[in-house]
DNA sequence: GCAAAAGTGTTCTGTCTACACCCATGT
DNA sequence: ACATGGGTGTAGACAGAACACTTTTGC
């Protein structure tokens, strides 16, 4: 049987989340991380998290803690790992429930940048507990999730062009892709619609914007977006 | 920063871990539920679950849980999930890291059979906690898993027929296929090897046995297995 | 010799890949 | 008029789906 007595209060771990928040910064994949202001790991960079609270469902801890440092909310937020291991805190037993965000860099509202700061995932600080292998965690989820899914979308503004759009599957997959089969591929899937609105900034002849629509952003169930 | 003081032990919530145990059982796919001797949800059944040790991994903790229903170790057994809404619990504030685990129904070497008993998935009893959640929630997973990777073996003996197997994944996938098909894709995988042995208990013609590669146990890369 | 299950190839179809040029705008 | 980025179609390769007969054994 599940749950069949409650253990002493004096035998359970606590639990936090911790979010792995992503988003293109300069044309780069990067990672939000904070500096610690307290032991353990006094001044390492780690990713956002902390203690749920007593009646807050998880994915509001982490939605929390997202606001918290980035003042943006309805953002993508997904579950990860839990990460559990007996000695990843060397306090106490600390048991962690990874999730892992996209959010379009334009949405940050509030950002302390004294404490705060984005990283490319290929020059990462050192960090504090296991938060090395959650990130390493997350990416490699995030690129499946890319291959197999939407959400990439989700790293952009409201609207956006398809060629910023591609650009940002290029930069997190690193790789370059064919653009018209990007093209092809991203409009058969049927999660983007035109807004009727066009893109006029730098040179060259303007771009239409699409936006996705909401029924449609969950999973695909078709095949894989770039094979 | 993540973890930055501990909550006091009161606020702490419980964990657990839950194991959706799968096995297929005369020719269908089924799951071990246990009969909940104490209170909440007595009598009700559930999944097998217990509280986590203080010094125990939760991976080490789903698989003595495992060990301990059904006396086998080293089975597949795959973190699921975290489900942690503030009132799964009656009693109050429980957390718990869901796993799913395949193993070979002959495997099994001690079943209390006063408590523990095996459903098929569409005949389950009303379930305690949010147990039924955590049951569809894996019986998706293992679909999913079974298109995409190799799991499948894993529900056999060490040794088996390519019939035996097409028929594992029929059951589950709750569809046919085509014999020469699969043959073909599941010996493209690369991840069984034949024994030299045959098998020859009833009518028609001897099957060759295949055992799986402990080398090629793990992930596909590739595409679909059965798109 | 027949019932029962194992084993085996080929054709067709649809999807993915590779690839090059014209279009609309700003300067 | 030219530089800049946006937008479009097609042929060949490849993988998946559909499909029927022969082989080996037990009775």
């Amino acid at each position: 049987m599940s749950e069949g007595f409650l253990p002493p209060v004096e035998d359970r771990p606590a639990v936090t989340v911790d979010v792995v928040i992503f988003s293109l910064v300069e044309d780069d994949l990067k990672v939000l991380l904070v500096q610690r202001d307290r032991q353990p790991f006094l001044g390492q960079w780690g990713i956002p998290g902390g203690f749920v609270y007593r009646h807050e469902a998880l994915e509001s801890a982490a939605a929390r803690k997202l606001d918290d440092e980035t003042g943006v909310k309805n953002v993508y937020l997904e579950q990860l790992y839990t990460f559990g291991s007996p000695n990843r805190d060397p306090r106490s037993r600390v048991i962690t429930v990874a999730y892992f965000a996209l959010l379009p860099y334009a949405a940050i509202r509030e950002l302390d940048e004294a404490r705060a700061s984005w990283f490319p995932l290929n020059a990462l600080p050192p960090l504090a507990f296991d938060h090395e292998e959650i990130v390493q965690y997350a990416l490699t989820r995030l690129r499946y999730k890319l291959e197999y899914t939407t959400v990439g979308f989700r790293l952009l503004p409201d609207l956006f062009t398809l060629s910023e759009l591609q650009k940002a599957y290029e930069i997190i997959l690193d790789e370059r892709l064919d653009k018209r089969n990007f093209r092809r591929k991203i409009l058969a899937a049927e999660i983007l619609q035109e807004t009727g609105q066009m893109k006029r900034d730098g040179e060259g002849r303007p771009a239409k914007l699409y936006g996705y629509r909401d029924d449609a952003i969950t999973e695909i169930k078709t095949r894989r977006l770039f094979p």
